[in-house]
DNA sequence: GCCGGGTCAAGAACAGTGTTCTCGTCGAGT
DNA sequence: ACTCGACGAGAACACTGTTCTTGACCCGGC
């Protein structure tokens, strides 16, 4: 066994601690799923076989856990989101628009806890650290990245004066040639698209709306509208 | 019973008994300021010179706490919009409708805690009891009475017949004489509303929008516009 | 061979939490 | 005057996140 030498030592040192990272994540999920949005970290360390101490060997505290949750699941939302809108036809504007809000749908119903450690309240003494805002920003940009081939400059009162300095500063931030109008629709949907998914996620539409699919693709329709998608 | 001493000594008793009622929410709603949404019982306790065990002598426990804060905010939500939509012109529908948006969003941004309790994460082992239902109905009364008075059948696609029914259902309910396409976008609205001040509230426009007023007006009043409004 | 350094997990401890129960005390009604 | 009910305090229980100490283990270097 050493003859592989010191590297892989040291590497399946770093292999082992990684698996651990993995396994007490999915471990938190687990418990994520079945209880509410409260993480326990003893509870977590107990389905492991473990003591509640022994699992800061691995995370600084609680907060660096869901920290790390939170990572994983914008990037996990906003991989879905992105596979379904890749697999619709690209001339097919309105069809990619709907799949992908479809899908950061059927994502939030099928992980509601995690989608609440998302777009719910924020945690009390936890603020999201710098690290997050990349991956929270692939939902928007994706959308931005369709409303921006919209053919027609889209109809309806354009953004007032001190609205559009913002979206200029937000279009040079990313370097595209994208037009206000077509960047302040796309916020405009995505608010709503989040709002939405709130309310559904959160039981908000629960007697109030039987045919959700339908209700929510019939708004996100409304919004490509706006949006001025074809 | 006999005479006026009873009744004054018994009413005496409920009159303190619900002072201390109030004292005790509001005791909790200065904590709620200050700290974050995880309100400790035993913290508000102290803040009113009592041990925590005191409290369950008028709230039988801190999930009831919650939902009595709940149902008062949710009452102090609605009312401001109803006031701020009550104190303008009845024909500027328009100018109602931005009204009681703005009025929303002031009264979220001015009471975030509460805030959160009433849009945010569902508390983990809470469950929303019927009593809050009637005033959480409220702002999307307002919003349905205000888009029923719209002059033009709403432009733009119509609700599929799924959430037709679900729309037929709930102009019933209400008992008004409301088309189901003008209810169909005081939802939008109404989703639309809380979704973007949850975006405000919860921070996630805070380095990517500056005129945040102006973003919210323009908005709403593009929302305005879908539902008909002149 | 053994020995030191580093990694790991356990366990105790501390300060908090919600909740329940018991035990005095005090005021009002009969 | 006595009784009964409401009230608040205090202890206790089962939790929580976090820190620190202690002991076991493995692995490279002497």
């Amino acid at each position: 066994m050493c003859d592989t030498g010191a590297v892989s030592a040291s590497s399946l040192r770093a292999r082992v601690r990684s698996e651990m990272h993995q396994e007490i994540k999915e471990a938190a999920r687990r418990r994520l799923a079945t209880e509410g949005a409260n993480l326990s970290l003893r509870a977590v360390a107990r389905d492991m076989g473990l003591v509640a101490s022994a699992l800061y060997r691995y995370f600084p505290s609680r907060d660096a856990l869901l920290t790390a949750l939170i990572i994983d699941a914008y990037d996990d939302l906003g991989e879905a989101a992105a596979e379904a809108e890749a697999a619709v036809a690209r001339d097919d504007l309105r069809g990619r628009w709907l799949a992908a809000c479809h899908a950061v749908r059927s994502w939030a119903l099928a992980h509601p806890a995690e989608y609440g450690l998302l777009y719910g309240n924020p945690v009390p003494g936890y603020a999201a650290p710098p690290e997050t805002v990349v991956p929270a920003s692939k939902v928007i940009l994706l959308l931005a990245a369709i409303a921006g081939e919209a053919p027609d400059v889209p109809a309806g009162s354009p953004p007032p004066e001190p609205v559009r300095a913002d979206l200029r500063r937000l279009i040079d931030d990313q370097g595209g040639g994208l037009s206000e109008e077509r960047l302040d629709r796309a916020l405009l949907a995505w608010t709503h698209l989040f709002g939405q998914v709130n309310f559904e996620v959160f039981h908000r539409l629960d007697d109030m709306v039987q045919a959700r699919a339908e209700y929510f693709g019939h708004h996100m329709g409304l919004l490509a509208d706006l949006a001025g998608l074809p």
